[in-house]
DNA sequence: TGTACATCAGTGAACGCGCGTTCACTGATGTAC
DNA sequence: TGTACATCAGTGAACGCGCGTTCACTGATGTAC
């Protein structure tokens, strides 16, 4: 029975093709087309051309989705850094930090739906946590090859690992949110500017 | 007409007492009480004893109550920031980072609300602009105090500024959101530290 | 090659839900004379 | 002081809504013999 399963999946089989890419693609693009408020799944299978449930042939819920979705940001977030290789240390990691507020700028929703302001239940995804892990490992990593490994006292390089991470989760959602834009005029730096300052300064 | 309903409100008169403030105390109540997902107009006028249309008597829709909300919240903020009375410049800008932090942490919810991650309409009410204005406005003030003034290139401080601005938002979020419990043991480091970090460096 | 069968990705209708808001109203409170 | 009236903060019922999810089903696809 197993060995027979094992087979089933064509890659474009059945009626739709592949419905479960297909609603996950639906949902990346009505997130970045800027719909901020929380999509339904039934919008996703009306965009998918679907019935209301046919959705769940592939997904447990409508939260499996949205986590895969997150977890797919995550993955590109990393790509991203991956192919960010500058030589020298910290302009490798001020570049990180642009990488990174880049990301968010360009996928506000996306980035929101990673970070589950909405949903707690997100994070208990297994797939969500694997790929979030692995990026903010990607900038723990640049910070220590940056400032630390000789130091018997690692502390004060998780530290600093800690503030810059802050700093540009904090910049990306300051500006996300559209809470920037009723301060005092320019009472906001660009994030590069405010992270180089930080990175110059240690 | 206008002169006699000028005295009409006679602070605690009529069927309730005083519903609007009811409502404020209620919601807010909610909100410590760790309800991370919208609460509803309903649920607070069930909570505050009344019918379920009764708040309209009160707020034109249940985003005015929310702004108010956050608008008490950015508030609190301030006079917290406003107690805050070190006499040097840097001491005093990283104890209003960690004013900053503790605020958030103690009130998840209400910050949430005060950022207006879920409602992107609530930065239209004036009453929540202000407030929020001046909360910023403190942390912006603490850092000419302690790095600007005496040069001509103010760039610099407004980058310092939005660092550190950037930072303690990011940290609270990073902790209300649950992000940090799913990341490799101790990866994050208390936002004092990161904070003192970064100003110990400028 | 043809037939019987198993699999499984879809459909259509319905579920129960709580929501924000509106309506016409009631009844307590305050005020003028 | 008593009465007639205006004000206004509440009520109860209902509105229409879209939601996530479940149910029994259909019909296309793949498989064994």
């Amino acid at each position: 029975m197993t060995s027979r399963t094992a087979l089933k999946k064509p890659k474009d089989a059945y009626h739709h093709g592949d419905l479960r890419n297909a609603l996950l693609t639906v949902a990346r693009r009505e997130l970045d087309a800027g719909s901020y408020e929380q999509l339904s799944l039934r919008e996703l299978a009306r965009l998918a051309g679907v019935s209301a449930n046919a959705p769940y042939r592939h997904f447990a819920s409508k939260d499996e989705i949205l986590a895969e979705v997150a977890a797919q940001g995550f993955r590109e977030l990393s790509a991203r850094m991956d192919a960010e290789r500058h030589p020298e240390p910290k302009e490798r990691l001020a570049r990180l930090c642009d990488v990174y507020t880049t990301f968010a700028s360009e996928h506000p929703a996306v980035y929101r739906t990673m970070f589950g302001a909405e949903k707690q239940a997100l994070m208990d995804f297994p797939v969500l946590q694997e790929a979030a892990s692995t990026s903010f490992g990607r900038l723990v990593a640049a910070t220590i090859a940056a400032y630390g490994s000789g130091r018997p006292d690692e502390r004060e390089t998780l530290a600093r690992a800690s503030a810059l991470w802050s700093l540009v989760h904090g910049w990306s959602r300051l500006v996300i949110d559209g809470v920037t834009c009723f301060l005092p005029e320019g009472s906001i730096a660009p994030a590069s500017v405010s992270a180089r300052a930080v990175i110059a300064a240690w």
